[in-house]
DNA sequence: GGCTAAGCGAGACGGTACGTCGAGTCTTTGT
DNA sequence: ACAAAGACTCGACGTACCGTCTCGCTTAGCC
C-alpha cells in the first residue's frame, strides 16, 4: 500500500461541499446548478470538488446519494406488511429531495455509462436485495409458493410511486395511500400467483 | 379574429426543425445536441427556431412530442385486453425514441414549469383519457362494480414499464413479457375490487 | 428610353425614410443605428429602404448628405475673405451633423470601394471646386503669382477643421474663431508663396 | 496594496490577442474582423479577450494604440526642422496601420464616451506634448516671441495630414513632400505672428 | 372595367457575429 | 501534497442585425 505522501486531505471538505450541492439543488433546482456556485458556497476552490469527483453529475450524485437508508426492514409478519415498509422506503427515497433533483440525476445517469453501472450496482441492487430477502420471508412462511421475479415486483413496487411523482404530477398529499394500496394490491396479485415462473417473467 | 399580416410562417420550417432535432438525437445522443447543429440540419437559421419555440428544451420537447399516437385502442372484449393494448401503446411511446431522450426530456420538463405544464396537459392527459375509457367499457360490460380511481391505475400502468426502462435497465427482451403479464395482473387485481372507493383512491 | 410600367414610387417614402434615419442618428447614435428603427420610425417597410439603397450605409450616406450646400461662395473681394467663406461653409458641413455621424459615415466610405468612389467625386469634387474658384479668382485679382496647387489647400483648409472636432475634441465655442484664423493663416502664407508650384507638390 | 491572489494573468496571452488582431486588421480589413476569429488565431478562448476588454472595439483600440512610438523627437536646431520631425512621427502613425483601421478606429473611439476619454487622454495628450515641446524650443530659441496656442498648431499639423490620407485620398507618394511643405508653410506662420496671442487662439 | 406590373407595410427567412456562461484544467501563493 | 483563488481553453447559448423573400393589398397605366 502507498503510504500518503504530503498534506492529508481535510475531512471537512467532503461534507461542506455535499452540503453545499444540497443547499443549492433545493434553492436553485437542478438545472441552474453550477459548479462555481457549489465551489463558492462550501468556501473552497473548485479544484477541490475536482479532486474528489470526476464530473459535476458525480458530484450530485454523491451528494444527493450520501445517506440513503436501504437496510431491509425488519420482518412485520406478512407479505403485504413486509411489501408496504419497503414502499415506504423508497417514498421515502424519492420524495425527500428538493423537486427536480430526481429527474435530472436519472437523466445525468442515462447519459453517462460509468454513472449509470454505478447507479445500478448500488441504488438499484440495494433496493432489489430488500425485495428479494421479502420474497424469501414469504416463501419461508408459506405465503407463496413460488418465487416470485424479483426484476418484476420491483418494477411494479418502484415504478408506480415513481410515476405518481415524476410522470403524473399527482397530489404528493395521496402518494402514503396511494403506496399503501399498491402495497396490499401487490400482494393480493402474488398471492394470486401473479409473479410465479412462466405467468409474469 | 386578427387577420394575420405580414409573411406568414413556412410550415415546412417547422417540420424541419423537428426532422433535423430527431435526427440529431438518435445519432449523438440529448446531451451533445446543439441548436447550431440542428438549425445547420434543418437548413435553417436559429432566429426560425427561436422564433418558434422559446428555449432549446421546449424545441427538443415538441420534435419529440409531435406526432405520438395516442388515440385510444378498440374494445377488445374484456379489461385484460384492453389494458394490453394500452400498455402496448406505453411500451412504444417510452422504447421508441432514441436512448436517453425520455430521461433527458424528463428531466427538461421538471426544469421548466411551463412545459410542465404542457406536459401534464398533452401527454399525460391523453393516456389518462385512454385509460378512463378502457376501465368505464369494463364498468359497462359488467366486469367491474365500480369505476376505479384512473390517477392510479395510470399509474399503476405507467410506471412499472418507465421503472423497466429507465430506472431497473432491465433487459429490453423481456420488456413485451413484462408489459403483457402487467396489463393481466392489473386487470386480476382491478377485478378482486382493488382500486374500487376507498382501498385504493 | 423605358417607359416606367407599374406603380411609381412614392416620393413621401424617401422624404420619411432620410428623416427617420437622421432623426435616430441624432437620439441614438451612428453605431446604434438599425435598418429595422428606420423603418419602424418612417412607417415603412424594410423592403421599401432596400428598394432604394443598396445598404444601411449607403441609406445613412444619402441621408446626411441629401441637402449639403456646396455652391461656391460670392466673390468677397479678398483671397482671406473667401478662404473665410469656405472654411465656414466646411465648418457647418461637419458641426452640423449629430455627434459621431461623420466619424461612422467616414469609417464606411474606407470600407467600401463603390462609397468611397461616390464620396470622392461628389463631396470631395464639390468642395475641390470651391478651392479652386477661390484660388483662381486671388490668381485674377493679382493676389496669387501662380495657381497654388488645389489638393493642398484643399487639405490645409479641411484637415484642421476636422482635427479640430474629431480627433482632437477641442471645444466648440472655440471653432469659429480658429476657423477665422485658419483662413487667415493660410491666405498669409499663400501670399508667401507657399503652394506655388515645386515649393508645395 | 492588496496583494494578488489567484492565478495570475498570463501575459502571453495579451500580446498573442494584440498580435492575431493587428494580423487579422491587415489581411481581412476592419470590417471583417471577428472576436471569434482573433480568439482562434491567438490559440486563446474568447472568455480571455473580454476578462481584458470590455468589447471588440475596446480591444481593437488597444491592439492598434499598444506600442505608438510617440517620442518627442530631438532638437534639430529650427523650428521648421522641428516641426518636420513631428509632422513625420504623425505621419508614420497614421499611414503605418491597414487601410481601414484609422477611420474604424475613430468611429469606435467617438461611439465610446470611455474610449474618447482614453483616446483623447493617451494618444492626443502624447502628441499635445510634443508639439509644445518644440514650440516652447523656438521660444527658448528666440524664433518665436510668444508662445503659440498648442492646440491650434496641432490641428494644423495633424488635420492636413489626415484629410490627406483619408478625406481626400489623395496619392500616398506625394504625401512625403506635402507633409514636409506643410511643417515649412506652418513654421513661416508662427514665424509671422500667425497664432499669438489674440490673433488665432 | 379588367389586366399587368410594380409599389406598399409587415414580418419571416438564412446567415453571421456578438457577449455571456458553464465545465473541467492549470497555475499561482500559502500552509 | 493539499488548500483557495482565479485565469485558462473550449464550446454552446440566446440575441441582434443585415439583406432577402413572401404574404395580401394598393396604385398606376394600357387594353
Amino acid at each position: 500500500m502507498s503510504q500518503p505522501v504530503g498534506r492529508p486531505r481535510d475531512g471537512r471538505v467532503d461534507g461542506a461541499i455535499a452540503a453545499a450541492a444540497r443547499e443549492l439543488l433545493a434553492e436553485q433546482g437542478y438545472a441552474r446548478l453550477t459548479v462555481d456556485a457549489v465551489a463558492a458556497r462550501a468556501g473552497v476552490g473548485k479544484a477541490a470538488i475536482y479532486r474528489r469527483h470526476a464530473t459535476k453529475e458525480q458530484m450530485i450524485f454523491a451528494a444527493v446519494m450520501h445517506d440513503l437508508d436501504l437496510a431491509t426492514p425488519p420482518d412485520a409478519g406478512s407479505l403485504a406488511a413486509d411489501l408496504a415498509a419497503v414502499v415506504r422506503d423508497i417514498v421515502t427515497s424519492l420524495a425527500t429531495p428538493p423537486p427536480g433533483v430526481v429527474p435530472g440525476l436519472l437523466a445525468d445517469v442515462h447519459a453517462d455509462a460509468a454513472m449509470a453501472a454505478t447507479f445500478v450496482g448500488t441504488f438499484v441492487k440495494a433496493e432489489r436485495d430488500c425485495v428479494m430477502e421479502v420474497l424469501e420471508r414469504a416463501v419461508d412462511r408459506g405465503e407463496l409458493s413460488r418465487l416470485p421475479d424479483p426484476a418484476v415486483v420491483h418494477a411494479l413496487l418502484l415504478g408506480p410511486i415513481f410515476a405518481w411523482l415524476f410522470l403524473l404530477s399527482e397530489e404528493r398529499e395521496r402518494l402514503p395511500a396511494f403506496a399503501d394500496a399498491l402495497a396490499h394490491g401487490l400482494a393480493y396479485m402474488l398471492h394470486g400467483g401473479f409473479g410465479d415462473g412462466l405467468s409474469m417473467g
